[in-house]
DNA sequence: GCTTCTCCCATTGACGCCCATTTGGTCCCA
DNA sequence: TGGGACCAAATGGGCGTCAATGGGAGAAGC
């Protein structure tokens, strides 16, 4: 398994701590990622983690915008001024910190949602919301694969 | 043999494991698959079973569209974060999560249906149901092709 | 000196691996 | 042709291991 995968909910402990997904934990270390970034996410309201290489990802986003616009502008915003980097302990655990509470809405309980060269942390709620309005507009565009 | 073909009916016992048919894991070990990705079915009530293969072709349709599009953004929502791996255990047993259970309705016993290069989960109830519309609605279009 | 952040250890519960039993079907032989 | 042995698949349960979680103690910062 070289990918993120799946999603997983855990539990946030007293002292905002919890688990990141041991599947998870394993695609990093086989990467050899020791140091993550966190990025709010452009369309949801989720934040994602991932290696050093996940700014490049965003940074690749933005070159895609006209470099001048109003999106692109935000992007930068987003990115190099809301990423933060985030530290596991010995157990796995990241703290989940007010910066990503606020942005994401968690309070109790953390989805780990897998998305290939990154994860995202979201509330689980927001997410199976989002994961079933995705489907919908699937269907309604066309029911292109299966 | 080479496809998947034909359904079964299995019991969930009481931990949650329900053995795959054995037809369908001659497919899979002479294709030599050992580790399953599973995915919520885009239009059925149904989870999608397959190799890895399953995978690489989504991710190919993904990267054939803009890869920051909203579509792809979606796309990656459903087949990443919905997609799971699942490993079958020395007697060839998968485990029914709640993942599984929640999106078809699945609680005492699965229906395996093969659909060619891959095979999906099912209610029972919900299998019959399905294949009884399908045959409807064939039969008022007019039974064109095979 | 007090709070906050790490690291370390204990507990619990889920999952994987192993072996036993049951079930259903096929083949062989009387 | 009927009965019985045999085999393979499905099912059921025990047990060890590991991940997730919870709490405590030491270190660092305010």
């Amino acid at each position: 398994m070289n990918r993120f995968l799946s999603h997983v909910t855990n539990r946030i402990d007293a002292k905002g701590r919890v688990s990141v997904p041991s599947a998870f934990r394993a695609v990093l270390s086989e990467a050899g990622v020791r140091e993550l970034y966190c990025f709010q996410d452009f369309v949801f309201p989720a934040i994602s983690v991932g290696g050093p290489e996940l700014l490049d990802r965003f940074e690749k986003q933005m070159a895609a915008e006209d470099p001048f616009s109003d999106a692109a502008n935000e992007m930068s915003l987003l990115v190099h001024g809301g990423g933060v980097y985030v530290k596991l302990d010995p157990e796995g655990r990241l703290i989940v910190t007010d910066f990503i509470r606020d942005f994401t809405g968690i309070s109790n309980d953390v989805t780990f949602v897998g998305r290939g060269d990154h994860f995202q942390l979201w509330n689980p709620q927001a997410f199976t919301r989002a994961q079933a309005e995705a489907r919908e507009g699937r269907k309604q565009r066309g029911l292109r694969s299966q």
